[in-house]
DNA sequence: CTCCTTTTGTTGCAAACGCAATAAAATTAT
DNA sequence: ATAATTTTATTGCGTTTGCAACAAAAGGAG
């Protein structure tokens, strides 16, 4: 009986504790550098849809944020149709934190799929993409106060 | 270029997320589930071995099972040949839980891989495996204030 | 246009998190 | 046998986390 979800709580949060403990001497605090990349490789975007995309609590992520900006990472912007949206732009500082920030992420992935083939690779992302379509309307559901019945 | 590890983060935080919500009515706290868990399976497991399968770090888990204790999930005990270690068991009110989680963590895994052909369910679990297998080190390595070239 | 709902974002508060430092028992080395 | 190292567990301290509750703008329904 292997249990695919244990596996993956488990290597999420080795890559994390890594991530967290390298880029510390780098300024970013626990779990900064998630959101940098999202903002860096997505200029503009507003802060629910990194919300979608990482899969953490609005409050979470609204606090991470305005840490990035107050550290000098990004920043916001009142985009001037919308007056409730704001768009997230990474600084210079950002963008150059953010090219170290991707050689780790490459480092890791290459890491993590050591010693399988390239048909293995492609298959465990297309498998995982699938397990993550599978729960992210769970997950909205029960982040909205929805329930499920087992 | 997909990123295997975002996939990984991404859903790891779903399920935790959806299981936190799901377990806080039946008075467990935020990721308790996840030690009790691992001493229903292991009884007489010590905290250091959780550790190492969980991939958290001591202090957390020190405060979490201490907790678990508290609240009567569990129970400390000292073993007869070595006054270290601390063995840990669950109580009849750990092992009702654990029933309930086991039928909230067999749905969630159901739901993890729905789509997917037993086959590709086989794959996906043993790459994982693998994958967990080649981060392992590197976590270990890290968390002991080793560093990674990159 | 006005009312209702949804979307986006923030804040209070209590709890969990994790690095660092510490302690003590167990194991290994000399 | 004794010293050095490793293993196991805890605690101090500042930070992050997330549920709840809130606010305000945007979007839709009548």
């Amino acid at each position: 009986m292997g249990n695919i979800l244990r596996e993956v709580g488990a290597i999420a949060r080795c890559f994390e504790s890594i991530s967290n403990i390298e880029f510390k001497p780098y300024g970013l605090s626990k779990n900064q550098y998630i959101y940098l990349v999202r903002i860096c490789e997505n200029p503009g975007i507003i802060q629910e849809e990194i919300v979608y995309m990482v899969k953490v609590d609005r409050s979470t992520a609204s606090r991470a944020i305005e840490k990035l900006e107050r550290d000098g990472f990004i920043q916001k912007e009142q985009e001037s149709d919308n007056r409730k949206n704001k768009a997230l732009y990474p600084t210079e500082k950002g963008k150059e934190m953010y090219a170290f920030l991707r050689k780790e992420d490459d480092y890791s992935n290459a890491a993590a799929v050591k010693g399988l083939s390239a048909e293995e690779e492609e298959t465990l992302l297309r498998l995982l993409q699938k397990v993550r379509a599978n729960v992210e309307p769970d997950w909205e559901k029960v982040k909205n106060g929805g329930t499920r019945e087992y």
